[in-house]
DNA sequence: TAGGCCATCTGGTCCT
DNA sequence: AGGACCAGATGGCCTA
């Protein structure tokens, strides 16, 4: 079952891995192609604010433009002993220039490097769970959480079976900071709604995927709290507890209604505040979610085992109902396996309503209810 | 105001 | 000599 599993995806894997990495190529020489704009005419032309000091760090210069001359500056200007070594050439003017415009040029590749570093790091953003383009994770909670997902996708890989959800939690959430712990288990916790409405052909109340290509092993979502009316705890995930959303099923009878998700308007929620280890819940009395929470974007792309294009996604609606659309994004290979949306602009939620989430830019602040 | 995050500048080191 | 890479320093922005 495994080996048959294995022999059917990893072709498309590596297909679609190949794909990721020359389509994250070309991007990254566009970006390359733009930031080299900009800095020619720009960049450039500031004023650099170091380069005094690397002025005056040269500083033996006495006006002497004759490079013949060049000489070292203290040499024999006292009793001291003879320096080895290359000599300390006496900067001239044009010596000056000349460092002058080559530390100019190195700052711009440096500044080319470090964006070019940057958009790598927001193609990983893309690919690790929750990913948001107005709520970015730090770079350093992304490469925890990347690295913590592969770790997780490997150990799905080896058990060759569905991995049990809390463990998977405790996983992509090992070593993140409370908030983004957060913002990953309630990205977690909606979808679990899903799985919770969705009907197994084996019954089961909680349904999983059977292959962690053809769609995430928990698939997930961001959400924050967009609204005021967001009530902390609401649908809070006890995973230790194995309380998973309770009152979902009756907040979200199958056949419900689907929000107009294509809305450009569309703002999803924060993520509530998530227990996961059965201590610091929420004091408050889980509730069905706020009408502003159900309005979630969710389209999941599944590739299927023999889709060989994410393009060829099935997006899907809040129990299971379809909604159309498919995302423009140039999303890479594994997106397959991700649920996208965009949050809008961090907006002030009351201080008595925030009750533990990550607001803002950063994921710093909120909550402190989550230890994994 | 402190702390986190980030972009940028800068000098050092290594390599071609 | 020049480019890539790295780490430290610095200052700005934002939130609690």
């Amino acid at each position: 079952m495994l080996s048959r599993l294995f022999s059917e995806v990893l072709p498309d894997v590596q297909r679609l891995a190949a794909d990721w990495v020359e389509d994250n190529e070309n991007e990254d020489c566009k970006n390359k192609d733009g930031d080299h704009e900009n800095l020619d005419e720009d960049d450039l032309d500031e004023p650099l604010e170091g380069s005094s000091r690397a002025e005056s760090e040269m500083a033996c210069d006495d006006d002497e433009d004759d490079e013949a001359e060049e000489e070292e500056c203290d040499e024999n200007s006292g009793d001291k002993p003879k320096k080895r070594g290359p000599k300390k050439r006496k900067m001239t003017a044009a010596r000056v220039e000349r460092s002058k415009v080559r530390r100019m040029k190195a700052n711009a590749r440096e500044r080319t490097r470090m964006h070019d570093l940057n958009s790598a790091l927001e193609n990983l953003r893309k690919v690790v769970p929750c990913y948001s383009k107005t709520q970015k994770l730090s770079k350093i909670e992304t490469l925890r959480l990347a690295k913590n997902y592969i770790m997780a996708l490997g150990e799905i890989l080896r058990n060759g079976k569905r991995p049990d959800v809390v463990a998977y939690v405790q996983m992509l959430c090992k070593g993140l900071s409370q908030p983004t712990t957060n913002l990953v288990a309630g990205c977690l916790q909606l979808n679990t709604r899903n799985f919770l409405t969705e009907p197994c052909s084996d019954g089961a109340r909680f349904h999983v995927p059977s292959s962690p290509f053809s769609a995430h092993p928990y698939s997930y979502r961001c959400s924050r709290i967009s609204s005021p009316h967001y009530q902390p705890g609401s649908g809070a995930l006890n995973v230790r507890g194995q309380s998973y959303g309770a009152g979902y099923e009756a907040a979200y009878p199958p056949g419900g209604t689907s929000p107009d998700y294509s809305s450009p308007d569309y703002e999803a929620p924060h993520s509530p505040p998530v227990c996961l280890n059965g201590a610091g819940l929420p004091g408050r009395q889980q509730q069905a979610p706020s009408e502003t929470d159900r309005n979630y974007h969710y389209s999941m792309h599944y590739s299927g085992l023999t889709t060989s294009r994410p393009s060829h996604s099935i997006p899907f609606g809040p129990s299971g109902a379809r909604s159309g659309g498919s995302h423009s994004e140039n999303i890479p290979p594994f997106h397959d396996v991700h649920l996208h949306h965009d949050r809008a602009a961090p907006v002030r939620v009351p201080e008595d309503q925030r009750g533990g989430m990550a607001a803002g830019r950063g994921l710093d602040g909120g909550a402190k209810s989550l230890n994994v």
